[in-house]
DNA sequence: CGTTTCTGTTATCATTTATCAACAGATTTT
DNA sequence: AAAATCTGTTGATAAATGATAACAGAAACG
């Protein structure tokens, strides 16, 4: 049985400088005025630590969203599930990106998407209201949140242009070259949701694909 | 043969009031900072009035995206081609949205995609610059493209959702609930593509439809 | 007006992909 | 160590969708 998130306890890091510095370094990769000392301490606080278990569940479809949480170590997955109990990949996660459902989270909706942990997980988290109260006046955290927004539109809306677009047997040859970390955080049959095809397709698209 | 946008001319409107009220009660709508009297003149001053008839490019793939166009009366549509020379629909655009391919407008790198007007249209348009230059600093701005990204990234997200998830058929039915006035503006074969499957496909899922 | 283009339907056949089932090696759990 | 689960493959068959072609009414065009 997967246990619910809201079940563990929330924890500041007893070592405020070593957990965060992926994330101010990241912060920093997509700014171009730096942050400040104090606006580093402020960052700090507003994130707090937070580890999940592999098959863990972060977000629960029916869940509002509380959390954006910045992976610092680890690999996630979120998905909807159909009617057949089928599950759908809607994204692949690991170090470096964002866990959180934006619709929920900013719409306070819930949502219609599970995320859970696929690798033991480490997450720098924070709610919607501590975004707002701490962070919303520090210029480069907008800067970044508005680069981000932009990435998520443009990324997301290539990969629709290839489903509607290309073959099976393209699209995963795309998602090879672009994306190859995935080919080894995952095994094949998330990698098949993914790109909307069965994992028996998958197989046999990569089977032909060495004989060419 | 279509006319390059490029060869029309610019001209600011002889009534700066008529023009642009719909795009100052589109800010509006977006925002919780009413725009000040200076603010709206500047936004008008900024937005200059093109007018494209049916079949003409707005942009033609291999072009950077000069102009983010907010389109006042017509449609429009966005679409990438493949090397059989056939058109997939990634986008349909009308009265109130913005015809314009983020990517390339945001990085300066040229399109894949192209976006004619499918009927003669009036559009309000701004290159980069002229939107850096003038209205990034206006607050109200500022907070509609925020949401506009935000909402952008979320209705993708739902799209590919629904694309690797349902069939032709529960996809068509989605659609035509929540975007009916597309139905009575594109014909079936431009519709077929936006759902990513052929004319013919989407004409049989129709009769189906009707004998249940 | 006649002609052309556009739109939508239908039929036939081909291709792609899904479904179901069985299996084996690897990994995890107990 | 044994049992259970996970992962990936393969075969047989079914279902969904695409490709091609032909056709007819509607709309646009010269």
């Amino acid at each position: 049985m997967q246990r619910d998130i809201k079940n563990l306890p929330l924890r500041r890091s007893l070592f405020p400088g070593s957990m965060h510095e992926s994330l101010i370094k990241y912060i920093e990769s997509y700014t171009t005025t730096p942050l400040t000392e104090k606006e580093i301490d402020v960052v700090k606080n507003a994130f707090v630590l937070k580890k999940i278990r592999k098959k863990q569940y972060f977000l629960q479809e029916g869940q509002v969203c509380k959390y954006a949480a910045f992976i610092v170590k680890g690999a996630m997955r979120q998905y909807s599930v159909d009617d057949k109990g089928t599950e759908h990949i809607v994204g692949l996660l690991i170090e470096n990106w964002w866990a959180v459902d934006r619709e929920s989270y900013v719409m306070l909706t819930p949502s219609v998407y599970n995320i859970d942990a696929w690798e033991d997980t480490e997450m720098l988290v924070i709610t919607k209201a501590d975004f707002l109260n701490h962070l919303s006046s520090i210029p480069a955290i907008n800067e970044m949140a508005r680069k981000l927004d932009e990435n998520y539109a443009i990324a997301t809306q290539k990969r629709l242009n290839a489903n509607i677009s290309f073959s099976a047997e393209k699209r995963f040859a795309d998602f090879a070259n672009s994306h190859s970390e995935f080919l080894q955080r995952f095994p094949q049959h998330i990698i098949a949701s993914y790109l909307g095809i069965t994992k028996e397709t998958l197989s046999r698209i990569r089977h032909q694909a060495v004989n060419k």
